[in-house]
DNA sequence: CGTCACTTTGAAAGCTTTCAATAGGAGTGG
DNA sequence: CCACTCCTATTGAAAGCTTTCAAAGTGACG
């Protein structure tokens, strides 16, 4: 079963990294060798249950990552960026099915590999150990806001985080269609319509064309949002280095 | 702020490993040599916030992790079990508090010394690892749960996976409070009391004196938890064999 | 310019919450 | 050992937010 997984039997020959010259590797140099890969939107990267043989550097586009329960209702438990690295925190099978939202572009690389490299680069090590502290993060928040938030405050926390995330200016694309954005808040898309309407209305957003979205008078919306406990008056943690010494 | 934390200034000669034989060292070895503390139920471990310092490794009782709103609202994002590490997806800060549910005795470990190990053990990084992989996976299944599941589907889906993880029969323990489950299930206590009344009353669990619940009907109330689209045919995974190569 | 898919909007229904009161249980003190 | 108190759990009834069902609107694309 998931046979029809989208993954095609490309082997390449062992070249460690790309010249890289003096610099300390990245743990996305190692995918710098491999071929890029183009996905249509709706096409499946991998299957919820397949064997975990890969991760993924995401180059262009959005994915969408789920699970689906047996009657067929869908959770969304994440949205996949150009820069994010998928498919790393796996045992043996894959927990989630991914899935193009738009066209993707991709690198893949072996997870025997990939491991080995790691095991090999110290230097490699805390970056990996930063993207799955990255993910727990990102679940945690995501189970705050699924648990305790109402479906404004979700709507909003949404907007913002593709703000903080991926925005240049206070415009920010939402690639995904309103059933995608349902099913990642644990909403109806009828009441995510609904709440982006209403806060069009009200002058917190305004609906532009091709999937834009303008936010508006940030700090007011970031109340809505909801946030922590202390959150608010502690200052942005200034601190930024690397935990893992290596 | 978050100073009251319950972290007291303990600080030990280092020593590796306790006696192993000729024993592989296991990841919660490294807490061997530590000295085991107590704290009663309510108390606090960590709180949000707190600069990560330490890991923890949990012998008896049982711990909640939460983060709450601004105006209050609680979200836990989970049980901590005797068995489980507590604090390693973590990179400058702890992201939730950890409190004591029951009494619970630890023991901790610096996470300088902790990631030292780490570099200088290799049989050590697949078991560090495989911890990240159990938080990632069970957090993936609480989205699912918040973002999907009735509130009947969510108590049986939380004393399924209690009776998966720490069942020795069909008796289990459910130590925390009904607010506690609730805060952890997305629900008010009122809804959690409902269902459990009411899964009682149709005889699929008995509820017993100490906050003992007996589960009957496991068939039957795997159905109800909901489960995985091809879950259910699929049979269980029979290849467990580390994926980390070393 | 027509079609198809997605989005928006409306109205009613439903599940969970809220508010309130009763019941139960553990610990304390007489 | 029993009464008392406090805290938690249960139960009831009404309210509310989100969902469901339905229909109209919008936009992309051939």
């Amino acid at each position: 079963m998931h046979s029809q997984t989208a993954i095609s039997q490309i082997r390449h020959q062992i070249a460690p990294f790309a010249p890289l010259g003096d610099r300390v590797p990245t743990l996305r140099d190692l995918f710098k060798s491999q071929p890029i890969e183009t996905f249509t939107a709706g096409e499946a990267i991998f299957w919820e249950g397949d064997p975990a043989g890969q991760i993924f550097d995401v180059l262009e586009g959005v994915l969408r990552v789920y699970r689906i329960l047996s009657d067929g209702r869908r959770a969304i438990t994440g949205f996949i960026h150009p820069g994010d690295v998928l498919g790393v925190s796996f045992q043996n099978r894959y927990l989630f099915t991914a899935e193009a939202v738009t066209e993707v572009k991709i690198r893949r690389f072996g997870r025997g590999r990939f491991f080995s490299m790691i095991n090999e680069t110290p230097a490699l090590r805390p970056q990996l150990f930063a993207i799955l502290c990255d993910e727990m993060s990102a679940a945690q928040d995501q189970m705050l806001l699924l648990g305790r938030k109402t479906a404004e405050e979700r709507v909003v926390s949404f907007l913002f985080a593709i703000h903080r995330k991926r925005a240049e200016g206070a415009d920010i694309e939402l690639p995904m269609s309103r059933q995608d954005m349902a099913d990642y808040l644990g909403l109806t898309m009828e009441t995510v319509s609904r709440m982006m309407t209403s806060l069009a209305r009200r002058g917190f957003i305004v609906l532009g064309p091709r999937h834009t979205v303008t936010l508006r008078r940030l700090a007011a919306l970031r109340e809505i949002a909801g946030h922590d406990k202390d959150e608010a008056d502690a200052p942005a943690s200034p601190l930024r280095r690397a935990v893992w010494p290596n």
